[in-house]
DNA sequence: CACTAAACTTGAATGATTCCGGAAAATGAA
DNA sequence: TTCATTTTCCGGAATCATTCAAGTTTAGTG
């Protein structure tokens, strides 16, 4: 459905690109995939691409809320195609995996802080640290 | 008090040194510190600190739980000290200013996903992201 | 088809953090 | 206290993710 990705570009003014369709396309394919996993997938699919191709098509995309970025702590940023809900992730300790979690509470969960400080808050963001089922049984076997 | 932190280091089977107890002191006097602010506060104190000790230090004591470490998305890692709570903290999108926010719930907030793929959750974190008052000043003054 | 801004290229630089091997210091025992 | 052992610290080089710079190519427009 590519059709659907130029389309995108398009809608938010961005010309239509090999790299950033084939961007587009690997990050689909591939949920939460880093810059270098991304820059490896584009360039199997069109031969070369510059690290800073990808970077740049990250950024774009990015600003342009076509991607959305996440960055659980340790970890290089991760990208995953941009949804207006506002859900988030839960991250394996161990093999580091990243799964969606649907909002809890069907809207912006804890968006209400109980003391703000005075600050305007905009978003939350939240990561569930845990165990993935594989690790689970891993380490059942230990 | 430095006796509370000699103390929370042997508890911890970790020695008591100098560069930890400065470490300690200013994470204490400045949470939400980076390595390199820490460093240039510890150098201070003691005349010199090589960057590594630091590292060191910061890694030894968050391993410990004596110190935590968060990381809010394109900001290098900060330190403040570990407290049994499950805090969050308020990021102002402008000027990066950190605040702690308690849990909104009172317990672990958003620790129920509503659907958790099989991963076992241990915690939540979440940050907030808003403008802090200054910021909202500044603003307005534009 | 030509033009111009936007996008891509190569190559070097930066910031945060880690790896390495050796020197210094903290703790427990003699 | 002095020693021995082990931890911790030091300097220096290396790595990883990402960005900066400057020149070249290309998509989209007229």
């Amino acid at each position: 459905m590519t059709s659907t990705h130029a389309e995108l570009l398009r809608a938010a003014d961005l010309r239509v690109t090999a790299p950033r369709l084939a961007v587009l396309a690997e990050v689909e394919a591939h949920p939460h995939a880093t810059a270098e996993t991304i820059r490896q997938a584009v360039r199997d699919r069109l031969g070369t691409v510059s690290t800073q191709a990808v970077y740049d098509v990250l950024h774009a995309l990015t600003d342009a809320r076509i991607l959305r970025r996440i960055e659980p702590d340790g970890s290089p940023g991760r990208f995953e195609l941009y949804r207006g809900d506002n859900h988030h992730h839960v991250v394996c300790r161990r093999c580091g995996a990243i799964s969606d979690v649907p909002c809890a509470v069907g809207e912006a969960p804890c968006l209400h802080a109980s003391d703000d400080h005075g600050f305007t808050i905009e978003a939350a963001e939240v990561i569930y640290w845990g165990t993935c089922p594989e690790c689970q049984l891993a380490r059942t076997g230990d």
